[in-house]
DNA sequence: GTTAGACCTTGACCTGGGTCAAGCCCGGAC
DNA sequence: GTCCGGGCTTGACCCAGGTCAAGGTCTAAC
């Protein structure tokens, strides 16, 4: 094993609290990959080859439509997982996954995973909780793309982005029209939306950087309520 | 407890594999609870009580906007549960659930359930894949939502219906009003589509009753290939 | 430098599906 | 029986957001 893998398990949300005895079997068999900005990294219906743990750049993990249209699922950024969800349940690649930066990622393959699931009981829990909140993270977004309209989507991210950073101020991680895909909108109805919340003084933008200025009425907006000024 | 708890835990798809040791320990906590219909089960927010297995009758979990529409997530029947994402994950009931028919249910409380997990090694995996099936299904759910038209996704459910019990012809198990929800849709919509396709030979109806009758070319309206009598 | 190609923005236009409204049918209350 | 309310269908109309097209800007290649 390299010794870049290593400190990037050490380092990621899923395997960080594991055991020494477990680390010590995943550090065996877990290798370096590395990915070039745009290189596909699996497509929808591969064989799963384990878990990936992003270590720097990003990932970009998408649905393709028979018409060619893409849905951006989520981004794995350094100290996330994915394709976990396929290894833990034994499925194929249930989606589209290509680097959108130059990245590094440590791959633990299934085989190996799967005889931590068997022998630490810790860890299964921990595993179980880990889907169980993912369940709960896809019913928000469903939840978002069902009930809310472009606006809310739009402000409803901006306000995740920023509270995640505690900041007022936040640069997007990623292209605006992945953002769009992300929120299930064309990045011209993005562009025209973050325009409109500029010109009523909501946030401020400059380039791929976000400054929310109003956060009660961007919330206000986030949860439908309409403010006078968006005639 | 209650003899009919037991019979609806043993004929659960979660609970069935259980080992007689677990298996004696929920029996130990488990209760029936009946709901009439149109009764509210438990509301979003609402602290989780525990896993609900339906015994008999119909739940329907579903979301609710600010501005009052209604999106169901999904139904329970029989041997279904619900809330054991939120039992597992340890938050709040994330969705509204009622009963659309008089139903029973059996409850097993959260503590139950968590010391089960705690001890049965076996159980814990089987937690763990099934909540990845469920990630896997959600993602399929949003993947329809976002990547098909109104009429795949009905098609698409259709052809799904059906191919779970495995003949030409089934039933709806739910009104129309709601199958229109769960497919974010208005009942108008669903009522044009469906109407669409009996008019176009694919399938015929009556009541809640529905046939496939050309399977291929229904398959070819979910994969987005408008046929041409599409006009 | 300049050419090529991503992005992003902005404008003009179009359409899928929602909204509103009317009418039908059926089952349950009385 | 008759009344009432909910579910379903159908038609007419409307609008949020998609599509198409035209620049503008920045970076990467040569």
């Amino acid at each position: 094993m390299e010794s870049g893998a290593v400190t990037i398990i050490r380092n990621c949300g899923l395997f960080c609290g594991l055991s020494e005895a477990s680390f010590a079997k995943i550090a065996e068999i877990a290798r370096i990959v590395r990915f070039k900005r745009g290189q596909m990294i699996f497509r929808e219906g591969d064989p799963c080859p384990g878990i990936y743990v992003v270590g720097e750049g990003a990932v970009r993990i998408f649905k393709l439509a028979p018409n060619g249209k893409e849905h951006v699922l989520h981004f794995a950024y350094p100290g996330a997982t994915f394709a976990e969800v396929a290894a833990i349940g034994r499925f194929n690649c249930p989606a589209f996954a290509d680097a959108t930066e130059d990245s590094v990622c440590a791959l633990v393959p299934e085989a190996g995973f799967r005889r931590i699931a068997d022998e630490d009981h810790a860890f299964c829990i921990e595993m179980m909780t880990g889907m169980a909140k993912w369940v709960h993270t896809l019913v928000g977004l469903l939840e978002d793309l069902v009930l809310r309209d472009a606006t809310s989507r739009v402000a409803r991210h901006l306000i995740q982005s920023d509270s995640s950073e505690g900041q007022a101020e936040f640069t997007l991680p990623m292209r605006k029209k992945d953002l769009a895909s992300h929120l299930n909108l064309t990045s011209e109805t993005l562009s025209r939306t973050l325009h409109r919340l500029v010109e009523c003084g909501l946030i401020e933008t400059r380039e791929q950087r976000i400054r929310i200025c109003e956060l009660p009425k961007l919330q206000d907006v986030a949860d439908g309520l309409a403010p006078a000024e968006f005639a």
